[in-house]
DNA sequence: ATAAACTTTCAATATTTTTTGAAAGTTCAG
DNA sequence: CTGAACTTTCAAAAAATATTGAAAGTTTAT
C-alpha cells in the first residue's frame, strides 16, 4: 500500500470519527492531514489535498489554532502562512481535554453555583431529593475538575504508565 | 424559589449542556427530569412535563435505557411502564464513559488495527513519519483504554479521592 | 500610492441531526 | 375474540450545523 493512500484513508477515517467526537468533519480532516504530513502546508495546499473551500479551511485552521492543535509558521522569503500540527499525541490529548473542559464542564459549574445559595420551597421530600442531586453533581464536577487539572499539568505519559502500573 | 421551578430550570440547563456533550437535547432533558424526580414517571408524565411528542419520548427512553442511565419499573396493578433514573452520579458517569468509549474509541482501535500489518511503499521520510503517528496513536489509545477500564471497574468514588490525594 | 499576494468574512446553500405525530403493533382483562 | 390501554415505528418536517465562494480586507514590495 502506498503511504499516500494510507494517509488519505487516515484523513477520511479521522474525519468520520471527528463527527462521533463532536468535532466538525472538515476540522478533523484538516487536523488529520497536518498530523500525517511531515512538511508544513499552506492553506492552499490543504484546499487541494482534501477538497475544501478557502473559507472553510481558513475558519477551521483558526479553530485548530485556538485549540493549540496546530501552529502557524513562516517560511523565510515567503509571504504565505504555513501550518504544522502539534505532533505530540499526549499534548494533543491534553489540549483537547482542556478545550472540552472549558466548553463542557464550565457551564455546569456555573449552573450549580447559582443553586448553592438558593433557599428552596415546596415538598420536603422533593427538596431533599433535589438538593442531594445538586450536591452530588457539585462534588462530582469538582473531582473531575481536579483529575483533569492533574492530567493537564502532567507533561509526559510516564505519569499514566506509572499510574496504571500502580493500580492494576 | 420553588423547588418545582428549580427543577424546570435544571431540565432546561441540562438539555442545553447535553448538546455541548453531543447528547440530543430531548434525551438530556428526559434524563434531567428523571434525575430530579423523586418518583417514578410514565412516558405520558414525561410528555406533559417537558413538551415532547410521544415518539420522541419513547425513542429517547429506549436510548437512555441502553445507556443504563434509566430503568423500567412496573407498578403492581398497572399496565403502564414507569421509569426511574440511576441516581448514583458516579454510576451515571461510568455508564456514559463506557458508552462513549464504545462509540468513540472502538472505531479508532479498529482503524489502527488495519494498519498494523500494512507494508507501506513511498518516500522513506514519509513512511517513517506516518508509521510513527500510527504507533503513537495506538499506544495512546491503549493507555486510555486501560484508564477507562480501571475507572469502570471502580465502584465507589473513594478511588478518586485517594488517587487525587496521592498525586496532589 | 499601487498592485500583487494572501487572508478573512459572511450571507446563502447544503447537509446532517432531531423531532414530530399519526398509524401500526402489542398486550391483556373481560 | 374484542377493545381499551399502551408502546413502537418511521416517513416527513423542522432545526441545528457545516460548507461554500465571491467579495472585502490586509499586508508587503516596489
Amino acid at each position: 500500500m502506498k503511504v499516500a493512500d494510507a494517509k488519505m484513508e487516515f484523513i477520511q477515517t479521522w474525519g468520520a470519527l471527528g463527527s462521533a467526537w463532536g468535532i466538525p468533519r472538515s476540522m478533523a480532516q484538516i487536523h488529520a492531514l497536518l498530523l500525517a504530513s511531515n512538511t508544513q502546508l499552506s492553506a492552499e495546499d490543504i484546499m487541494e489535498h482534501i477538497q475544501l473551500s478557502r473559507g472553510n479551511v481558513n475558519i477551521n485552521l483558526r479553530e485548530l489554532t485556538n485549540w493549540k492543535l496546530v501552529s502557524k509558521q513562516n517560511k523565510i522569503g515567503e509571504r504565505k502562512e504555513f501550518f504544522v500540527a502539534n505532533q505530540d499525541i499526549w499534548n494533543v490529548a491534553r489540549n483537547i481535554v482542556n478545550e472540552r473542559k472549558r466548553r463542557e464542564l464550565q457551564p455546569i459549574q456555573d449552573f450549580l453555583e447559582r443553586f448553592k445559595n438558593e433557599k428552596l420551597t415546596g415538598g420536603k421530600e422533593e427538596i431533599a431529593h433535589f438538593s442531594k442531586l445538586i450536591a452530588d453533581l457539585d462534588e462530582f464536577v469538582k473531582q473531575i475538575d481536579k483529575l483533569t487539572e492533574l492530567m493537564i499539568r502532567m507533561n509526559d505519559n510516564i505519569f499514566f504508565k506509572k499510574l496504571i502500573k500502580t493500580l492494576s
